[in-house]
DNA sequence: CTACAATTTAAAGCGCACTTTAAGTCAAGG
DNA sequence: CCTTGACTTAAAGTGCGCTTTAAATTGTAG
């Protein structure tokens, strides 16, 4: 059996240990068999690893994705009907942030086509609150 | 000459008098006249809290915006030298969240697609990470 | 005059995702 | 034997953008 040492995992997963560490502590890792007090990870730790990476990266907070990887393993439920629930929310969060940035973008292209000498008396400024898409 | 008391700027701004404070403290406006140890601030306070909101809406950090308010400010260069060349980095990164922003949602799009039972099997998960934009 | 609302300050707190520090334990190698 | 390096813990620190707290002071209305 191979049974990775916490450095060994950190290397594999391109996280720092302390990270492990935390992990562990928030609850997104199960706490591994212990050797003279050391933790021994089996293989397994590595994509659950890779699925926090990879929901990190769609954009869940780990508190999210700690009720997700439960979701997972949860019975009475479809195994993932939390976690479609989940991801349904965070689609249309994702969709906002899109919606953002794209706004964020179009105000830099026009502050970038503006001549204004000083922030105060420019027009496209003054006007841009107005024109946002958060309005009521 | 109107003159406005600190709780009047925030009313009108729409932010919190502790937040003005904060800014006078971070550097993003200037101390104002005070009567009796009280603020006084005059009415260009108000475009320029508009121009901060709105710098913080294209995506700028605080401390990107002090620079960038002095910058307008500053002689020796064209008025928005250092505007501009702020803003195309700024633009970089934003068009950056952009293409991670979609990639989040294509990911959570093919999520809710997905069947597997646990995260640690998923195949979706498993390669998710190797076709990330970020690569060498 | 009194009560109340607005203001003042410095300092601490918050949420997130970690990182860093300090002090200690342990096994293997020269 | 002794050093080196990996590991352990709890606690504190980081960066961002504020907010909250506490205690004091001032201006205004009734």
């Amino acid at each position: 059996m191979e049974k990775l040492a916490i450095g060994e995992v950190a290397r594999r997963a391109g996280v720092r240990t302390s990270t492990l560490r935390y992990y562990e502590e928030a609850g997104l890792l199960e706490a591994p068999d212990r050797v003279n007090g050391r933790r021994r990870y089996g293989p397994s730790v590595l994509p659950r690893l890779r699925a926090i990476q990879v929901a990190q990266r769609a954009g869940f907070t780990l508190s999210e994705i700690r009720v997700l990887l439960q979701g997972f393993a949860e019975e009475g439920t479809t195994a993932s009907a939390r976690w479609r629930e989940l991801a349904q929310r965070k689609l249309v969060e994702v969709e906002e942030l899109i919606a953002r940035a794209r706004g964020m973008k179009r105000l830099l292209e026009e502050g970038l086509r503006c001549n204004c000498l000083t922030p105060e008396q420019c027009t496209l400024l003054a006007g841009a609150l107005g024109e946002g898409a958060d309005g009521p």
